[in-house]
DNA sequence: TAGTTAATTAACCATTTTGTTAAATATGAT
DNA sequence: ATCATATTTAACAAAATGGTTAATTAACTA
């Protein structure tokens, strides 16, 4: 099967699994981007729509779309001259299962919390 | 009770939940902080001890714990010249919250899978 | 006191990020 | 062909990021 190449594919069948993750976080990392992921939850949505509710200007949520696109987070369809955005849960899902293994290792919560008391009390 | 202010304190008891989102983020999108984060996961460091595997210099790791400090990741205990870093799991735990949660208002995976098939075998 | 060690800060630099406005592209409708 | 609509690209600017080396601070040690 010949797959015509998208940049995230060209990007990640080739390098390292941690690059995907250092993307993904970093996409998460924006509240606007973080608004869009969880309205394209509920399904595709077409740039104008997508854009409707926030105060910046379209070709600022064209470039969200692009670093969203770029990180394998959501994919387009052409119809017309919309573009349909779908999220890629699979994707995103590699920084939740990240921080899901992580977890398995963090010593008892009420030790640290006591650390973090500490630290907030009686050192500078 | 009285609390001598962190910077974590300072940014996050008066401003929005959004920008610890922001910044865990920010901290978890570069791979020497998640690397070190995951080491600290086994105990606290010092910053000599957390730099050695890496091959950047000492004020490069020190910024980055600072970062991490910053966004209320870890935190420090002094000791002598040293000082002992320690990881503030739940405000990781933010962050892999708020992706458990998104997670379930995913649609199936396997539609979305096909979604994505779709995207790079036929469209542009 | 002088020296050593641990860590941070200062000053700097290249690159990336995130926004802007104006122009370009592409599709559908008249 | 022309026009309107949806979206992207270009060109630009300010700020943030992530690294460097050199200097500074702070605590222990001889």
């Amino acid at each position: 099967m010949t797959v015509k190449c998208t940049r995230f594919i060209i990007k990640y069948m080739v390098k390292y699994n941690d690059e995907l993750l250092n993307d993904v976080f970093h996409v998460l990392s924006d509240p606007t981007r973080r608004e869009i992921i969880r309205r394209l939850a509920d399904g595709e949505m077409t740039v104008m729509s997508l854009a409707e509710p926030f105060e910046m200007s379209l070709p600022a949520i064209s470039k969200h779309l692009k670093v969203l696109e770029t990180a394998g987070v959501v994919s387009k369809r052409k119809e017309g001259t919309f573009r349909y955005y779908n999220v890629n849960p699979d994707v995103v899902d590699r920084a939740k299962e990240w921080l899901i293994d992580l977890s398995k290792f963090w010593p008892e919560q009420l030790i640290n919390l006591e650390h973090f008391l500490d630290q907030n009390t009686k050192n500078r």
